[in-house]
DNA sequence: AAATTCTTCAACCGCCAAAAC
DNA sequence: AGTTTTGGCGGTTGAAGAATT
């Protein structure tokens, strides 16, 4: 507690009302410390209230929100709580769920590790291609991109980006020298590098997002991009446009 | 075999926009 | 209409294991 009380001020409060409190109203206020949180007027006031309170005497069990690797039997009461009570309001789901990790941490483990349909372990030659096509033509999007990639999170594609391929000199334009390769060689190869694509344009070559959507899509499907341009008017939209490329036909 | 350095990646942090109040 | 809460994103960190000295 002496330790605790050398943190800053705004953290002590938290902790106080955090001890003081029951049920979701923790999770509240677990939550709002988890996330470095900005109290409101009205509710820093009542946490110096309840703060008072309990140097008066009142009070005193101590409340640790866990941190860092995730166990197995935490995972298990995760899974079981959302495949019962659906995965919205995080916040309060943490407490619900008898978990003591606050519900940026919950939701975070439920994305990128424990939802159905998540695809782990290497990623192959085909999905690097296309994250390297997709990076040059977005940037660091990273959601964006996994949303092109079945199964794979976005925090898994900036990993393997930032450890494999950023520091790769790897173009475009290799990649198109390596499909050309393959394409002589004989052997097929599966969407997306069926294709030839337009030659190599760095993400700060000045050349628009629009420009180089452009050069880019009518290789993948020129009637989708057709018929969405059609549709879409003017208005150049990167969610609008992948929303409708995955649309069935 | 021990110490040090490097690599990987799960988890956290800070910020923002949208939704809810 | 203004404030608070929530969900989501990209950047960063640090523990753990692998590789190297």
């Amino acid at each position: 507690m002496a330790l605790v009380l050398r943190l800053h001020p705004s953290i002590i409060v938290l902790l106080v009302l955090g001890y003081m409190l029951d049920g979701p109203e923790i999770a509240a206020v677990e939550e709002e410390w988890c996330s470095t949180s900005r109290l409101s007027f009205s509710r820093r006031e009542e946490a110096w209230e309840m703060m008072k309170k309990a140097e008066k005497g009142e009070k005193k069990w101590v409340l640790e929100v866990n941190k860092g690797a995730w166990t197995a039997e935490e995972d298990q009461k995760l899974v079981e709580y959302v495949r019962a009570h659906g995965d919205k309001k995080w916040r309060t789901l943490a407490a619900k769920a008898g978990l003591n990790r606050c519900g940026k941490s919950c939701r975070l483990r439920w994305l990128n590790y424990l939802r159905p349909g998540i695809k782990r372990g290497n990623i192959s030659q085909d999905e690097e291609d296309l994250i390297i096509r997709l990076h040059n033509l977005l940037g660091n999007r990273w959601s964006l991109i996994a949303g092109r990639l079945p199964g794979r999170t976005d925090n898994e594609i900036k990993n393997h980006w930032n450890t494999h391929l950023s520091r790769r000199p790897l173009t475009i334009d290799d990649l198109n020298l390596q499909q050309h390769r393959k394409h002589e060689d004989g052997y097929g190869h599966s969407h997306p590098s069926k294709t030839p694509i337009e030659p190599s344009l760095g993400f700060n070559s000045g050349v628009s997002e629009e420009d180089r959507f452009e050069a880019w899509l009518p290789y993948h499907d020129a009637e989708l991009f057709d018929a969405w341009a059609d549709l879409s008017g003017s208005d150049f939209d990167v969610e609008h446009l992948f929303d409708f490329m995955s649309m069935p036909g």
